[in-house]
DNA sequence: CTTTTATTTCTGTTTATACAGAAATTACAG
DNA sequence: CTGTAATTTCTGTATAAACAGAAATAAAAG
């Protein structure tokens, strides 16, 4: 049973201030704090191992763990002569980012498009027309449009990829015609 | 006092929607509905026509209004013969959002770069290395790095050039040496 | 200066979420 | 099977955020 984990200063640090930017996004600050001390320790953790580290109960381990499963933040290691589940997350944080983003437009983008998408075809169907909360829901539906259809395009390029772009912000902007 | 404000189906369903978006994000969900309601109101509105409206108590009206105002997301409008102040918000959906990025990057992800400065000023003048946790911290700062960086460049860029940006994202991507 | 109007701050309540600990369930070992 | 280990689900509690309504303050009018 030598469950014991030792956290340094630093990582203490690191994992403290994820929980809590965690929260400023909407994020259960336990989650965040396992994600990050999984993404910090160098070896993956059971679920007692974690307990004991960020001190909370049992069942607030296993819940979080299945909202990190649900956003498809980590994946369950097995280990020899052990029957417990081990947990680890991803090394690359672009990976990681890819993951959460794309999860985020899903139940968040999506669904918004969809309303008003929604809205929009009621309008139409309208007798009055209203046409100022029209141009409105419209202008909205338009940026989302293109902020969802672009993301999707650059989402999906390997993180090699994905790391030139953003070192090549100037070159790239510099050769279009603004 | 003709502070009646008579919202449609459809706009009362947008700003139902965007308060319950907004929450996912972290943001208070009379925050999102008032924020919301100036959207699509056709005229700015006052302190007593967003209560009545929204169905909400006069001071959470202010104290919405005040966050809203620190966020930069509305401005004040005076009208002749009547002392209350007006809201409004922006038209432009993507001006919106270049002020609610550059905001959240400053109030999260600066804060969070500067943690991992400091984290990883630490490990360097430690006497026993940890190169793992060194190695992870590095690698997120990195991430930051990068796409701040690249944020900043991107999020500069007028409407007009934002736009046709995303709908170039197919031609872009074709021509950078991937 | 007094009254009216508008806004903010304060205080207590409600509500939602996070959480702990117990109980129940599941999975496996012998 | 029976016992033990592991995990999940359940139930109640604590905490923090949101909120309402009252009180206080500020601003302007007369």
């Amino acid at each position: 049973m030598n469950d014991k984990i030792s956290l340094s200063a630093v990582q203490e640090k690191f994992i403290l201030h994820w929980g809590e930017m965690g929260m400023n996004w909407g994020i259960n600050r336990t989650v965040a704090q396992i994600h990050s001390l999984l993404y910090v320790w160098p070896e993956p953790l059971n679920a007692e191992q974690i307990r004991i580290t960020l001190s909370v109960a049992r069942s607030n381990v296993s819940n979080s763990l299945r909202e990190l499963s649900g956003w498809g933040l980590i994946r369950t290691i097995q280990k020899l002569g052990d029957r417990k589940d081990h947990f680890a997350t991803f090394d690359d944080p672009w990976e990681m980012f890819r993951i959460v983003a794309k999860e985020r437009k899903r139940r968040e983008m999506d669904p918004t498009a969809l309303m008003l998408t929604e809205c929009l075809d009621e309008l139409k169907k309208s007798k009055k027309p209203d046409a100022h909360t029209q141009k409105r829901l419209a202008d909205m539906k338009g940026f989302f449009d293109d902020t969802m259809g672009c993301f999707d395009k650059v989402n999906a390029l390997p993180t090699s990829a994905l790391r030139k772009l953003t070192k090549m912000t100037d070159r790239v902007l510099k050769l279009l015609p603004f």
